[in-house]
RNA sequence: GGGAUCGUGGUCUAGCUUGGUAUGAUACUAGCCUGGGGGGCUAGUGGUCGCAGGUUCAAAUCCUGCUGAUCCCA
């Protein structure tokens, strides 16, 4: 077997993005499919999405949310119906003219998001105070057009998400379910994927269109741009005006409705895949990968093979009792080197090899993938297994928050941002809050206000574009 | 939005300038030997050169259109 294609053949460091594209099809997590900025997923990337989708709907669920389903088609007319909204999305929706050889006369939007679908609904579902909340999600995908720059999971013309959608008596009731959410994916994300977050508020010239306020997470990659890992807006009423959205109150009068809506796509997996992978391929997090624990047996006759294997499946019940998701890799012709690889390709947490030697030794070798470190354990310590698998999920979060940490950096001098944005990183630095200097900081550097963490509102400083007094601390970066 | 490069068995690739139905590696299948970090030998399978059209006796090669991918800049 030859090396030079099977393996990622660029390194991380020196071509970062030809590194991350070879991940995601060398490690069969996604394929392209044959429609121009559409991929397809393979089993161990949708087994990734399974994943993050059952930890979501848990905890969605313990917060009073349900899911539901929408049609993937909304007539222009709805679409149309919240003008600022539509003037956003407008430029990459995918239109449906025709059924069959007959035009459609109010052409169909491939859904770009379902705020205005959801909301015609709701406004029949809801009349009085005693309907509310009421809190709904969406398991689906959405369209958008991207012309160029399509990137696997990071920037696609369809992607998987889930957006929620909920409506409130008040606008107090609704802010607070906007934090709740971001709140929750933040943990989810930093728990789950061992991702470290930044979390706040986006400019006004950032938010979502049709939005009163977006709060939004965002990670920094280890290439110096800023990710967008999700947003939770707060809608106010813009939407519920248009969409007749009201319920009677307690008191017999008429109100309109206090909205949210938010989302988390698979770009989550875009940046796993970036922050944790290495020159050696893929590394998952325990808790989200497929596969935890991948077991070699290796043996030269009949004879070692036999107490090898019965010892292999020994273990791997004993793991499967324990809820460790286990594979036996019994592929014969294989040598043993080509599977590590393989597996280390794979992203596998841990592998544990058995052979000839460990039996007589009573032992198992265990092989960490995030760090490459291979230690022994004792056939009595396979218990063990299960805490090895926390630690590893406790030390990529570790790893990945140092990692961030160096790449942030306080600026409040512009010509040290200008010189030093070449290379990246989160900038924190005090901004006026006039969408003027946003603009110009933009032209001039490409960097963006990615996000206004809260807590970094400070009067005391001068913005780094104009000089005059702060209102805020954002994060600056250039983004995906 | 602007620019550049590219598309040949599953994968990577030679051939293209100077037209004559395709090179090598790897993968895959079978057998034997091997087996603790991408093994060896032997014998096989697999493409009609991204798609459509044009020029020609003849097109992977020349021309046109389309499509897809990658990278750089805004």
């Amino acid at each position: 077997m030859g090396k030079q294609n099977v393996g990622i053949t660029v390194s991380k460091e020196e071509d970062f993005s030809e590194w991350y594209t070879q991940v995601v099809l060398k490690a069969k997590l996604a394929d392209y499919a044959p429609v121009k900025g559409l991929i397809v997923l393979r089993p161990d990337g949708y087994s990734i999405w399974e994943s993050l989708r059952t930890t979501f709907d848990k905890k969605f669920a313990r917060n009073g949310i349900r899911n539901g389903f929408l049609p993937i088609l909304i007539p222009e007319s709805l679409l149309g119906k919240e003008q600022k909204h539509f003037a956003g999305f407008n430029p990459e929706v995918f239109w449906v003219t025709h059924s069959g050889t007959n035009e459609i006369g109010d052409r169909l939007a491939l859904r770009p998001t379902s705020e205005t679908l959801a909301y015609t609904l709701y406004s029949k579902w809801i009349q009085s105070w005693r309907d509310l909340p009421l809190k709904m999600n969406f398991w689906n995908t959405a369209l958008r057009a991207e012309i160029k720059a399509t990137k696997p999971f990071l920037r696609t013309s369809e992607f998987l998400w889930q957006e929620g959608h909920t409506v409130h008596s008040t606008k107090e009731e609704a802010e607070k379910e906007v934090i709740k959410i971001l709140d929750i994916y933040k943990n989810t994300v930093e728990e789950e994927l061992a991702i470290p977050v930044s979390t706040g508020k986006k400019s006004e010239k950032e938010k979502f269109v049709g939005a009163i306020y977006t709060t939004t997470m965002e990670s920094i990659m280890p290439d110096g741009k800023a990710l967008q890992m999700g947003t939770s807006h707060f809608l106010g009423q813009n939407f519920s005006k248009p969409f007749e959205v009201k319920f009677a109150d307690k008191d017999n009068v008429e109100h309109f409705a206090w909205q949210t809506s938010w989302g988390v796509s698979w770009r989550l997996i875009g940046a796993m895949i970036m922050i944790h992978g290495d020159d050696k391929g893929l590394v998952l997090p325990p808790k989200v990968a497929p596969m935890q624990v991948v077991i070699v047996p290796i043996y030269k006759n009949d004879e070692g093979k036999n107490s090898v294997l019965s010892k292999v499946e020994e273990i791997q019940n004993k793991l499967e009792s324990k809820d460790i998701r286990v594979h036996v890799d019994d592929r014969e012709g294989m040598s043993p080197g080509y599977k590590f690889n393989d597996w280390e390709l794979k992203g596998v947490p841990l592998r544990i090899e058995i052979g000839p030697k460990d039996i007589e030794n009573q032992n198992i070798v265990v092989a960490k993938r995030y760090n490459l470190e291979k230690i022994s354990l004792g056939f009595t310590e396979i218990e063990k297994i299960p805490i090895i698998l926390d630690e590893i999920q406790t030390q990529m979060l570790k790893k990945a928050k140092e990692q961030t940490e160096t790449i942030t950096l306080n600026i409040s001098d512009y010509s040290e941002f200008k010189s030093k944005i070449e290379k990246g990183g989160f900038f924190n630095s005090p901004w006026c809050g006039k969408v003027e200097c946003e603009d110009k900081i933009k032209e001039e550097t490409g960097a963006e206000i990615r996000v206004i963490p809260f807590g970094s509102e400070n009067i005391n400083q001068k913005c780094i574009y104009c000089n005059e007094q702060s209102v805020s601390t954002p994060i600056f970066a250039r983004g995906y």
